[in-house]
DNA sequence: GTATAACACATACATGGTGTATGTGAGATG
DNA sequence: CATCTCACATACACCATGTATGTGTTATAC
């Protein structure tokens, strides 16, 4: 592990960074990244621009750094689900379940999901997506359908990607989530079952 | 037929606000909207941001007809092409290569599916697509699998809603769109053949 | 045909949000 | 205790948007 000593100033440094993260993940969540303006954030936080802008690359810096933490946690909580089984259809099953699961957390389906590519671009919310969940899904399929398919890999992936995340968004919005998530599993099963 | 005496004043009219959704179409499609300013964009039709205010309501509004008329079209030749078909699975893949070929086209696949949910947010933008092409995937889905299948209707229509979205991304970024749109058709086959 | 009205669009201004350059005070260092 | 450092605040300049107002051209009335 690294120096665990901190002096006054880091710890400070370290909780105003915080601070910010914290605000920014409340505000982006609540209102919509465009409708938000850095300095009621800032102001929320007990900051100014200057702080926000010395520890980020302005807002959109800020929503960035909220997106990551956020996808990274996702990837975390992903891999435990799945590195716990071992048949390869239980073990995707699982990998979705998890993914479901995250989707109903309002911070991570409205950040992530929604106002992810709004904030960044199309482009760069692939970019980052892909680095954290992308590989996951990629070679989920890959094991599961074997490359040599009837179908060609990157195509599967992207229909399953986007099925996957529009289901994400119906589950999160079902009165029972939780029977919702049983019933897109049984559906991505159908689906799976179809290209074999 | 309405009335086609147009007085010189109509015309004129009716130039200027063809001259603005024209620039708005190639503008947005070639920067994006957020990336390109309202008065730029009135600057190249040779207008100010005057006439702008006094068509669309602001530079969003502008986006919004550029985007209907887009929609418009779309579930016009998606409705064509499935109207000359009579088996429910012919119909329904002939109204899915209708899309899929609609989405390679530059200012489709720009306005409607990556800076539509940019420029107008979410839930106006499922708002207006759901208008245009919501009902012709919810019908046809339920005319191929009937609504007493064994997959709740509303999460079988999201799945396979976000699937074709995502594929069509796919395969209009394919070096051979054509071939791509067959194996696209193909998987998708596959995948209602795993619901039955 | 001229006077008047209407309207399409241009001009001018107010506002708010962002990015940057500069200032400052608390805490680290010797 | 003196000096330096840097985390953050302050101040300013710049766009972009929205609105209020102006103006010229076309239509209308007599």
């Amino acid at each position: 592990m690294a120096e665990q000593v901190k002096t006054r100033r880091e710890r400070y440094v370290a909780s105003t960074r915080a601070a910010l993260l914290e605000a920014g993940r409340r505000f982006f969540a609540d209102r919509g990244f465009t409708d938000v303006s850095a300095e009621e954030l800032v102001r929320a936080a007990g900051l100014t621009r200057g702080a926000l802008y010395h520890h980020f690359a302005g807002k959109q810096g800020l929503f960035e750094a909220v997106f990551e933490d956020l996808e990274a946690e996702a990837a975390e909580r992903i891999t435990t689900a799945m590195a716990a089984e071992d048949d390869p259809w239980t073990r995707t099953s699982a990998g979705i379940r998890a993914f479901l699961e995250i989707c109903s957390d309002p911070a991570y389906r409205e950040i992530v999901l929604l106002q992810g590519p709004i904030a960044l671009g199309w482009q760069r919310w692939r970019e980052l997506d892909q680095r954290y969940l992308g590989t996951i899904l990629t070679d989920g399929l890959a094991a599961l359908l074997g490359d040599t398919g009837p179908h060609p890999l990157a195509l599967t992936t992207a229909a399953f990607y986007g099925a996957l995340t529009e289901l994400a968004l119906t589950v999160a919005d079902a009165q029972d989530p939780t029977q919702a998530r049983d019933q897109a599993l049984h559906l991505i099963g159908g689906m799976f079952a179809g290209l074999r």
